[in-house]
DNA sequence: GTCGCTGCAAAGTCTTTGCAGAGAG
DNA sequence: CTCTCTGCAAAGACTTTGCAGCGAC
């Protein structure tokens, strides 16, 4: 039988934030403050963000910061080079980000508001991996997609 | 038990022709050599073309034409709006553009290579309707890719 | 003839890059 | 101290728009 769900958290912040931090000692990279507050903001989101909202939202929480859109779009592909973060590209122009850490979720996107909801269904999940065997395709990642209209819109 | 295919086309290019006309002289819209051509080249491309490749493709097949880029992205707008054909958008930067009056199917995408194969199975189609159903979501369209290595690139 | 379409070039978006100074280790 | 990171502004890549002439109907 088909299961389906919301996607709840599975990760403490902290747990994310010693990964990200040993991910960077590992690279001989720096923890700096506006990484900490850019993985902070995309934790603390329910939302599925671009560059220019993310970079928006840490404006008015962390005036004092000025960080600047090129240290959010260097940010988040470093993050998602490291599968930290995840990228959704769909219709007309930029892509939205979402904490990778989650459980795996597709996805359901709303075309008049934009909104976007998540859902799993382990039974598609297993097709994939079928399909995929009988082409001699080795999957790496997957992204599904339902574009329409959700409850709130139809009316 | 599911069915996985390699999409065929199924629509005459003639068929679609007339359709495209009757559709711009129901708008009172105006068909053009450049539609036509533009069309045409996709029809008879097995790719999923960008709008910069289609336009070089044009280029290279008609030079006497000249065909602006902004011609070509104005008639990829329309066609797309009128559901002739579908765009793709993932990854990078850009979108590609096929023919939607195909059968539907999802996409494999190569992440080495960039090459796509199509590929079609009604056990997800139909679960993928049961699932908005639960919603309360309402499908207008959806997509699916998977990521990773085609059968050339993991040699 | 009319009115939409086209090519060209200019203007827009969104994203990336170069650089000098700031800051983490 | 060293070497990476940051903000800023400039540069890029991709797409859209304004306009005058062209061409479908």
């Amino acid at each position: 039988m088909s299961q389906q769900s919301f996607t709840s958290r599975t990760i403490e912040y902290d747990t994310l934030l010693e990964e990200f931090k040993a991910l960077l000692k590992k690279n001989g990279e720096k923890f700096t403050i506006q990484r900490e507050i850019i993985l902070e903001t995309l934790y603390n989101s329910d939302e599925h963000l671009t560059p220019e909202a993310l970079h928006q939202l840490i404006q008015k929480e962390h005036p004092e910061l000025k960080t600047g859109i090129a240290t959010i779009y260097r940010t988040l592909s470093r993050l998602e080079e490291s599968d930290i973060v995840t990228s959704l590209s769909f219709g007309a122009q930029g892509k939205k980000y979402e904490l990778g850490a989650k459980d795996h979720h597709d996805h359901m996107i709303c075309t008049e508001c934009g909104d976007i909801t998540e859902f799993l269904d382990d039974e598609i999940e297993r097709l994939q991996e079928l399909i995929a065997k009988d082409f001699g395709f080795k999957i790496k990642d997957h992204s599904m997609q339902l574009y329409g209209l959700c409850k709130t819109c139809q009316e």
